[in-house]
DNA sequence: GATGAATGAGGTTTCATTCAT
DNA sequence: TATGAATGAAACCTCATTCAT
């Protein structure tokens, strides 16, 4: 059908929107990621850009909130996992996030973007209560696993936000440090095993039991 | 004198331009900090800026060297202490990370800041360099004290660079996160306490015995 | 066809600009006309011309470009002459530069301004050498008439750098001379005539034999 | 006495000014030139060149001023020469123009900078006049040794005005050329002798007998 | 008389966004 | 629906000139 068709493709045009805008932006920064540049990219005019996205700042937005939606699926299921301890569920929940980090690399960018500008400012009220709340469901997960761990005596008793603060610090924190060393040097690119030993670390660290897997 | 009230009249005036620049950037972010905003919140045009700073970049860099420099200083001092295990070491580091941070709250901002826009683009390259050397410095600092703890035996057999990577992600990390959820809820701030128990969770988690501080 | 128009168009508006440009720092000198000047002048906003060029300097480079490429084509083409003594392909060098002049009345302006300024500052090195570049062919064609003139007994032995040195030297200075007293008083304009005269006093002064047709 | 005293002071003063100013002006052009560059040059403060010159327009048309006041005096004393034939007037007013441009060396760039710009903006009515009217009577004078030698028979017939223009342009051509040639290659600096033998080579061509000098 | 920080007006340049074609 | 030139609103930055000290 025609409008399938049609939708087919606006629909693969505004994903190669998000991938040139995604490569542009981790290359070169938010602000140095000019709209003509995008639409250079894959051989589009700026004004065509504009039948996509509303702005710069939704469609910066909008690849922010496919990951967390990537994310959130991801993690979710863990939530729902039997037979498994809240360990290995935080290991899960790590791998879930580095996951969707190697699919969407702009997710932290992202996340830290917000966090240094203090907000996007001109997105849709609707976008950005999407985001606050996926945010919200995600870190509620995590939340969720730690209290579940502490209740089964797996980790020592603390208020558990302080854990997956934390966790979130470090994830966020250690790929920032490693993609700053990576640039600099590409060839040395330690990301995920030193982001593995990290979350081994810190999970020994509040561990009441040693963990053998270190 | 009349030269030395000047000289110190124009550095104080370089600390105001610092200060308020500071302040609005840890408010609004770096885009969204005007020079016209800075030059007005102090009562100044701001032409009379660049009479103390060549250009934005260079203001800006200027608080990151500032707050690098002070940094260098404390933590070059902690190589130095005797009859001081690494974990302490490791501990005094992360204070000193802290009071840094705490008189120029803009530091890890313009680290992170660095990270994401890939450096500083207007800056001359004595600044550039400084500002890389003085990094360099002061890893190599937290790199000194864990190949130490590992030679003694207090750290588990790894790579030091592994271990100091993960203690700066750990500590940027934490911050950025932290201050974000301050920014939300200026009430609840618990950035102190989280990143303390962030950094002992770690040390115990590489430790190779027990840390009974926690 | 679309596209062909579309180039024309853009072609058209870049020559557009470059006849504002050449009309409004003929009329003010370079410094006086502003970019807003020359845009409003064609009914444009000062950003739009920086589709066309990169700069200030960018445009006004293209107009001595455009000059030296047109008056190289014109000399290059003097020296091929055959059957033609030395003393008529320096009045047709004269004449190509006239000629270039007529049509590219900033070419002197420019070439004098450089020389004023000591280059152009905010242009790219193609840009730079390109002139450099033409700038020696253009002269190097009027050295070697010279040398041919000088071979043939036609005129003094001489080096012919000095020949040539005073031939750019005669020609722009009794243009700009010529156009200050022109400026001052437009009616009477004697330009092409003094510098008629001017060059058959010099090649009268330097030849063997007396030039009949002084 | 005390106040003669200060006005030798306030004069070498000006003239310290005013030798920074051409020096730097002859460096860097104009508009590169900055006041607070000519105060720095002479350990001085930008509020203090005020105290000498009106703006800087105002300095640097002193410049121009002083040197032609000198020219005149050098060539007006030549009009007065008897037992001198026009040739050798027309190579003394050479001279006298070469002289004054080697103590003054600002002079050919302040003429021809006043022809490019159409002027000097910011100056009193006087100083204006002053120039116009001193510039005209350094050209009277050799309008008159042209008409001298067109009336002895020295020089062919031709309206003088054509002679003296070719003569202006042909030492300000020159200068400007050699000039810029010196820029870029400083050691070989043949300024003079090109000068002398453009000025030769022009008076035998318009001379009615051989020149023997030549 | 000197100082030099500050002004203020104006310049160049940038770019997200629009809109006639 | 696509185009891409143009807009327009700011931003950064410059510097001759002033003026309180």
């Amino acid at each position: 059908m025609k409008s399938t068709q049609r939708i087919r493709d606006k629909s693969q045009r505004k994903q190669q929107i998000q991938d040139a805008a995604s490569a542009l932006i981790l290359k070169k920064g938010y602000n140095a990621t000019k709209i003509e540049d995008i639409a250079k990219h894959i051989d589009l005019t700026p004004g065509a850009l504009y039948r996509h996205f509303k702005n710069k700042d939704e469609l910066f937005s909008s690849l922010l909130i496919e990951a967390l939606d990537i994310l959130y699926q991801r993690v979710a299921h863990i939530q729902k996992l039997v037979d498994t301890d809240a360990t290995s569920k935080i290991l899960a929940y790590k791998n879930a996030l580095y996951e969707t980090y190697s699919e969407y690399p702009l997710m932290v960018r992202c996340i830290v973007h917000v966090q240094l500008e203090g907000g996007i400012s001109n997105i849709s009220k609707e976008a950005a209560d999407k985001i606050t709340n996926r945010n919200r469901e995600i870190v509620a997960v995590l939340l969720n696993i730690f209290e579940e761990g502490i209740e089964q005596g797996l980790f020592r008793s603390e208020n558990p936000v302080v854990y997956s603060d934390i966790c979130w610090g470090l994830f966020n924190g250690v790929i920032l440090w490693e993609e700053a060393k990576a640039h600099v040097n590409p060839k040395n690119n330690f990301l995920k095993s030193t982001l593995d030993k990290s979350f081994l670390a810190f999970l020994n660290g509040i561990s009441t039991q040693s963990l053998h897997s270190i």
